[in-house]
DNA sequence: TCAAAAGTGTTGACCCTACACCCATGG
DNA sequence: CCATGGGTGTAGGGTCAACACTTTTGA
């Protein structure tokens, strides 16, 4: 048996995460600035190299956990970014990740990477290809959002209706009716009604509700096709 | 300027090749034989290494017209798999490919890899994580084809409307009303019919149809969204 | 008392599904 | 002349989009 293949080449891996949060009934994108040359200071997703001992989403969730300091973000592979010259240091494979982050006011990013929330509709220019990353996660984020229960992932545990849609028209920049909204997503029963109500964006306030996640495989196993 | 990223491991990285065609209303699959141990003999996905001066459409594309000698194959990426002993050999990242090819009866593959056409069916066990390789190109199958008129790609340039619905069937693996599926899609006008007829599966002959790829792009730039 | 957001129903249009019979022709 | 696959229309149900007014309450 041989031992190892002769004569490939070996490249640099990295990933590279959009980072998804919700805040103020805006989607936002965290970003950091370039700490070496080139691009030294220019606006870059954040990410880093993987390495032999790590698969992909090791890696991923290593980047995240020391950005955050948070475990079980919501995190998938977005697609592969491979052209020779992409990075002008060496050649790098790059695979982009987004992930969702449930913003809290009290969040503490590490410092060591100067990271920021920027609104996705002021997304400055970005190193390398990391504009189109950003384009094709926005792509993805939408198809998800619509066939998956992944809008959760962005908001609090409990959280209300007008939350709900106003997440969703950020993701999918277009208006929503919120009567057919709320409609649609009560009847998949996915949602628990709690007994209190969320008054910060309104006087008489609005009743808060939590993703029922059980109910939800369990509908799945029942043939309910999540479409919002 | 830094000339390299000191201290970072580099990976072998991989395509493997999900090779779909369509024959006698079967969808196929295009596997080799492992030409060197471990698992040598064994079934495997026709793959290969991505050199330091490719992309990986570059690399996919080199080992299909190796393959097949054919050029402009459709294909698309579906995703990387990189768990660390994925490959008991070395350390290698692979990015999975499916592509769609109009099978031809006087095709002739590479004697090189010893290639099968193998029903989709009755894939044999595969090497590796192969099988995850396969069943996530099915799935990413029937979205693609349900969404985009990719249908096409492997089916020959003039075919018939039950040639095609027989196609759809085997993706989606299950039956389609033929009044509705010839409804659908006759009405989203991108088939152009024409004025022969193919009488290979019927005495009264049926239609052939070609589709009209620029007429699909006028019409998606009109807002046209296809769904089939 | 007023401003601001929450909450709630109905209707018409469209779309999708289910379903059965005749047609053309090679053998 | 008959067996085989090709081709076609309609009706009913369900789903989706459009639409406006009332409620609550803090300021």
């Amino acid at each position: 048996m041989i031992k190892r293949y002769a004569q490939a080449d070996h490249l640099l891996v990295a990933v590279d995460c959009i980072i998804f949060g919700f805040d103020k009934n805006q989607l936002k994108l965290l970003l950091t600035k370039r700490a070496l040359e080139p691009e030294k200071g220019n606006w870059s997703l954040i990410g880093g190299f993987v390495g032999k001992q790590e698969s992909l989403d090791d890696a991923t969730t290593r980047i995240l956990h020391k950005l955050t300091g948070l475990k079980n973000i919501y995190m998938e592979e977005v697609k592969a970014f491979s052209e020779v010259k992409r990075d002008p240091v060496e050649r790098t494979l790059s695979v982009a990740y987004y992930a969702l982050i449930k913003m809290k006011p009290n969040m503490k990013l590490s410092a060591e990477y100067g990271a920021q929330w920027v609104p996705i509709d002021k997304i400055p220019p970005l190193i390398f290809d990391h504009q189109q990353m950003v384009e094709a996660a926005k792509k993805k984020l939408k198809t998800m959002a619509k066939h998956q229960p992944i809008g959760f992932e962005l908001l609090p545990k409990k959280f209300t209706i007008p939350q709900l849609r106003s997440l969703y028209e950020a993701i999918y920049e277009e208006e929503l009716d919120k009567r057919n909204f709320s409609r649609k997503i009560l009847a998949m029963n996915l949602l628990e009604k709690l007994d209190e109500k969320d008054k910060k964006s309104s006087k008489k306030g609005a009743f808060l509700y939590q993703f029922d996640k059980k109910r939800y495989i369990d509908l799945v196993r029942n043939g309910l096709s999540f479409v919002i």
